[in-house]
DNA sequence: TTTCCCCTCCCCCAAAATGGGGAGGTGCCG
DNA sequence: CGGCACCTCCCCATTTTGGGGGAGGGGAAA
C-alpha cells in the first residue's frame, strides 16, 4: 500500500506546515497524491464569513463569493442536513437554482463529480472538505469507495491545521452564561414563555427576566429571539 | 501492525452488526482490542434525548440519566464547545458540580482518564464516542497519542452504524422553510425584529408575520424564539 | 384543469415581552 | 474590607407579538 504511506507523508508534513500558503501546498500535494481534479477546504463561520484554500479556479471562487452562492449551494445545504461525508449525486439538486448553479460550476471547472466531508463547530462554524472529479459514476463510485477512510483523516488534520489559522475569537465569545441564564434561555429556546421558565425554575417571572437581559446583554443581542439564536450557535446551550 | 489489521476486521464486522445488540457487541470487541477500561458511544439530540451502548457499569448509566448529569458533565459541555477529539484533562472541571461529578463517576468505575470524539448532527444531534480508562498521566498520553487516529474512524463506523438504528425522524423534520420562510427566519435570528425585517426584505410587515407564523407551524414552536432555535438546530438556517 | 403551496397585502385587538427605574441578599477574590 | 458578579424580588409604561379573520395572483404538480 505505498499509497497509504504516501497520504501519510503529505499529512506529516502537513502538520509541520505553517500559515495559509503551506495549508494551500499541502491540499495541492494532496490532490495530486488523491488524483482528483480538485480540493478543496470551505469555512464558514456562524457570522457567514468564509474562507478556505484549494484548487478551485480563483475566478469561481470569487463568483461564488459575489453571487453569495453559499445559500445556494446543495453542497453547503446537504451538508448542514447530515453527519457524514456525501457524495454530490445524493443530494437535492431538484430546485432551477440548484442546477443552473451546478451548471455554472462546471462550466468554471468544478468536477461533474463532487465528494464532501462536513466538520460542524460548536459557534456554528461549519466546514467543508471537498474533493472534485470529471468522470463517470463508476469511476467515481470506486474512487469513493477506496477513498472515504483517507477522506475523514484528512479532512480532520487538515481541519485542526485551518483551525490554528483562524483568528482567536475566544474574546467576545468567551462571554460565558451564568447558570441561571444558561436555565433561562435554554427553556425558553425550548419554547417556553417567560411565565412557564419562572415556574420550571421555581422563580419570579420578573427573576427571569433579568437573567435574559442579562443574556443579551452579555451575548450582544438585540432581543430574545436573538440571544437564543446566539446561545446556540456559540454552543453555550444544548437544546 | 497487527493491531491495525485486528482493529479493521472488528470494523468491518461493525458494518455486518446489527441491532443495538450488534452494537454493544462491537463495541466491547473495540473496547478488548483497544485495551481500555471503557468504550462508550452517547448519543443526544434535539429534543434532549439521549441514548448510547457501552461498557459503563448499568447503575452510573441509571444515575447519569436520573440526575439528568447531561448538563453537568463538562465532557458534554466541552465537546460541544470543539471540533475536535478531546482529552478530559483538558476540559473544565474547576466548577464545583463538575467536580463531584468527575468523583462519583470515578466511584462508579468510570476511569480516570478519558479521550472523546465529537460528532455533530444537524439537528441539534450531538454524539460522543469515548474511551476511559485509570491509569496515570504519562500512559494516558501515550495512548492517545498512538490511537487519535484509530479513534477517529472508529467513531465515524460506529456513529454511522449507530445513526441507522436511528428512529426516522425524516417525517417531522423534513419540514422544509420556503425561501421567504428561511429569509425571515434567519433575519430574526440575527437580531432584527418584525419590522426591520419587513423593511430588510422589502415587503409589508404583515406579510413577514405570515412567514414566522407558517415556519413556526412547520417547526411545531411555540413562538418565535423557538422557531428560531428549532431552525438553527436543524441546520435549517445559517446565521 | 383542479388543487395545492407560495407570495403578497389588509383589518382589529388581546396578550406577551421589553425597557426604564430601584433594592436587598449571598459569596468570592484581591 | 470593598468591590464584583450572581441571585432574587417589585412597579410602570411602551413596544412587539400572536391570533382571528379575509383576499388575490402565481406556479407547479397531479
Amino acid at each position: 500500500m505505498t499509497a497509504t504511506t504516501a497520504l501519510e507523508h503529505i499529512l506529516e508534513e502537513l502538520e509541520q506546515a505553517e500559515g495559509l500558503a503551506g495549508l494551500q501546498i499541502a491540499i495541492e500535494a494532496l490532490r495530486s497524491e488523491m488524483n482528483v481534479d480538485h480540493m478543496v477546504y470551505h469555512w464558514v463561520d456562524s457570522a457567514g464569513d468564509q474562507y478556505g484554500c484549494g484548487t478551485y479556479p480563483p475566478e469561481w471562487v470569487q463568483r461564488y463569493l459575489d453571487q453569495n452562492y453559499l445559500r445556494v449551494d446543495p453542497v453547503i445545504a446537504g451538508c448542514y442536513q447530515r453527519f457524514h461525508p456525501v457524495d454530490w449525486k445524493r443530494l437535492d439538486w431538484s430546485s432551477k437554482a440548484a442546477r443552473a448553479f451546478q451548471k455554472e460550476a462546471i462550466s468554471y471547472g468544478v468536477g461533474n463529480q463532487g465528494f464532501s466531508v462536513p466538520i460542524r463547530g460548536p459557534n456554528g462554524q461549519f466546514a467543508l472538505f471537498t474533493v472534485s472529479h470529471s468522470g463517470n459514476d463508476a469511476e467515481w463510485a470506486t474512487f469513493t469507495k477506496t477513498h472515504t477512510k483517507n477522506m475523514l483523516l484528512i479532512s480532520h488534520v487538515f481541519n485542526r491545521k485551518a483551525l490554528d489559522l483562524e483568528p482567536d475569537r475566544t474574546p467576545e465569545h468567551a462571554q460565558a452564561l451564568s447558570p441561571r441564564e444558561v436555565d433561562a434561555v435554554t427553556l425558553l429556546a425550548m419554547g417556553y414563555n417567560r411565565a412557564q421558565v419562572a415556574q420550571s425554575l421555581a422563580i419570579s417571572e420578573h427573576t427571569v427576566r433579568v437573567y435574559v437581559e442579562s443574556a443579551r446583554f452579555k451575548l450582544g443581542a438585540m432581543d430574545t429571539t436573538h440571544a437564543v439564536a446566539r446561545a446556540i450557535s456559540r454552543g453555550l446551550i444544548v437544546v
